[in-house]
DNA sequence: CGTCAAAAAACGGTATGCCATTCTTTAGGC
DNA sequence: GCCTAAAGAATGGCATACCGTTTTTTGACG
């Protein structure tokens, strides 16, 4: 379950060998099978796939671009360390393209689609329930993506989904740890019911709060009074 | 002028030779020196700039990652070519980044940097009084691109690079045909006012909305009617 | 026993070579 | 004269070789 293998990872086979090899590694990577900070030498990776190390760097060069390994000159590629600075300001920036997803995704998804999503919360809410963290992590994140996939925007689903995985593994980590459980299940009650009601302002609102919360504790847990999303809840 | 050799690409000589190719193709997409669809054959590109393949297949990985160039497989390289869809989505989700930022811009910028915005933003009006278009699309942007800056927000910014290049071929057509410039000028009035007074929703909605109405144009000139920025101006 | 220096191994950067596929050009047939 | 097919040229994908730098190891000296 674990095991990712390189064939696993390319999702068309026309692809090329840099495809399949970054699809591996970034899988690796937001999985945490490579711990931050940790050096990828070429060479051995290279050998470990059987490939030469030609698609190796290329591969490299993609994911980073992409943020998630860093390479320094003469040093290589190593895993891309995410400072707690960097977590909120990228968590930042996710909430606000959250928020925008919402208020288009209000604007453009069916009738079923929002049922689906309903569906999901109410899975989530059974795991949250049987204190499944696993999945109730892997619900949650089904959601979040599905509300920004729903937005039809392209851009910004790509855009997300590149920023989501540099948050991938802090945020796995966190779902770990975090006590106040019942809070962000509170706020997703809130969030669902807006979402049903189709209140495109008070959804985007309720989710970048969300999100504000949720990830300003991660960063400098002491101050939650920094202005962090300056929105209006403007509701109660 | 308009000729852009690798080594005024290349910011920092430390960088490797990957880089100041990227930094060299990037310039020359963005400025419009290849054209949209054009075939990138490496071989000769390799050869124009003294280099072997390698860093050159190297840096079209990072341009395509960049959205700046599609890669096919066996097919190489090409200018990407931003569709009118392509237009409204990106544009929307700048809309959006640029939002947030004149939010956080009002919150953490000092004294010195509102004026110096407002410098920029006369000399613009300068440039606007003697239909000096060239000049009037530098200073735009470097208005833009500053409120960005202040935010403070690394990862804003980067995004929000990143996405401007890919809009700023059709941005700098756009200005050179848009007839409406006294509108989008009185927008920059309404928005450098809302900026001095700190007033960071006001800033940001004006700009969203500034954003909204120039792209929505481009993309489709007929329908201004369609949700795009779901925005309250709430002022007037 | 610890420290520093020199040698060797490892590693990344770049160039080049080979092969398969694609594109182009040309020659043949309708 | 035009369309088609085949051959040759060009191109991209991947592997490998070479070089300079960096890192590690080892051995000698303090």
């Amino acid at each position: 379950m674990t095991a990712i293998t390189m064939d696993e990872a390319a999702v068309d086979a026309r692809e090329g060998l840099v495809e399949k090899v970054a699809n591996y590694l970034r899988e690796h990577i937001v999985m945490d099978h490579f711990q931050p900070g940790q050096r990828l030498p070429e060479r051995k990776l290279a050998e470990e796939l059987d490939v030469s190390r030609t698609p190796m760097r290329e591969a490299f060069k993609i994911l980073a671009a992409e943020g998630l390994v860093v390479i320094s000159p003469r040093r290589g590629a190593v895993v891309a360390d995410v400072s707690p600075q960097d977590v909120q300001e990228k968590a930042y920036v996710l909430s606000v393209l959250e928020q925008s997803a919402a208020e288009l995704c209000c604007a453009n998804a069916s009738d079923d689609d929002i049922a689906e999503l309903q569906a999901l919360h109410f899975e989530m809410k059974a795991a949250f329930l049987r204190r499944d963290r696993q999945n109730y992590f892997r619900l949650n994140q089904a959601i979040h993506n599905r509300i920004v996939a729903l937005s039809g925007n392209n851009s910004l689903i790509e855009i997300h989904a590149t920023l989501s995985r540099q948050l991938y593994r802090v945020r796995y980590l966190s779902n770990l740890k975090n006590e106040k459980w019942s809070v962000a299940m509170d706020e997703h009650e809130a969030i669902m019911a807006a979402l049903e009601a189709r209140d495109g302002k008070q959804v985007g609102n309720e989710l970048r709060n969300h999100l504000g919360k949720t990830w300003m504790k991660y960063a400098n847990p002491a101050a939650e009074d920094q202005p962090l999303a300056d929105v209006d809840t403007e509701s109660g």
